[in-house]
DNA sequence: TGTTGACAGTTAGAGTTCTAACGGTTAGCT
DNA sequence: AGCTAACCGTTAGAACTCTAACTGTCAACA
């Protein structure tokens, strides 16, 4: 059986999703760490002492993801979280330098897969792309804090 | 907090994806079905007798995952999965009677929301993105059967 | 016929994700 | 000050997903 036929238009932008995580696959794999954690940890070394609501918002995915997420990597003393004085309810998460000399390059790699995936496109057609993505994101629903 | 700044093309296609499975979410809560159920199942029926490594394939997921899902789908009696005389290593996988009646009309739903996120797209614009994606899909990595 | 490699499905263990429920904190209003 | 709503993170339980390992079956070849 060869691959099925995928003639969707949503189809084929499932596919590519699909296809860039598995670009990233063997670069995690390597460290040990999930595409989620790598995700994460890349998250927190540019936005530290985020609450975990922001994670939560940018991976859109839930609160309980995100909690048992970074249980995980706190386990393994990639990220702390603490509360900071005056704000007991939030805590800011930050990349442990273990965390961050781990997670260096993933951002590099994702982008030079992402350039691999768009390469069959030349630039006018990657504005084009670009721009028809937009007009259709601009009507959707925006990830809410879950 | 607002929605994050997602400038990348790839940023863009995942948020499109994410889009498409919230908007299939309602139908599929109303039947106690998740997501993933409720497009195997959708499968089984177009597909009677699929072996199970198939629906790994369409998913670009793994055997085990299959495996797992269909357990508990047919724990619930919406699938049989049997060995066919000629082949007693794969198993054909039918949607029962109850199990096509619980998954009538997820198609037609998905369809209505896949308008809906195109809707911002005019035919020429739909034709446009559509090739664009073939042309990307093309060169990627077919996904096989893990 | 016998052997080998490919194929199929399952299990174990771990990670991710969900919903629902919970307890705690903060902000805004009266 | 007191109340309420919103916010935050966690837990429980279940489902989905992965890899690795395993057992069993089938196909091809000598």
């Amino acid at each position: 059986m060869d691959t099925p036929e995928l003639t969707s238009t949503l189809d084929l932008m499932r596919w590519v999703g699909w296809a860039q995580r598995k670009a990233g696959e063997d670069w995690v794999r390597e460290r040990d760490l999930s595409f989620e954690q790598a995700f994460a940890l890349g998250y927190l070394v540019r936005n530290p002492g985020a609450i975990q609501r922001d994670l939560a918002q940018i991976t859109r995915t839930s609160a309980a993801s995100v909690s048992s997420l970074l249980q995980g990597l706190e386990r393994r003393g990639l990220v702390e979280r603490r509360t900071e004085r005056g704000d007991e309810r939030s805590k800011r998460v930050h990349a442990t330098p273990a965390g961050a000399e781990l997670v260096a390059g993933f951002d590099t790699a994702m982008a030079a897969s992402d350039e691999t995936i768009l390469s069959p496109l030349d630039e006018s057609e990657r504005a084009t792309l670009h721009a028809l993505l937009q007009k259709i994101t601009a009507e959707l629903p925006r990830p809410t804090r879950s």
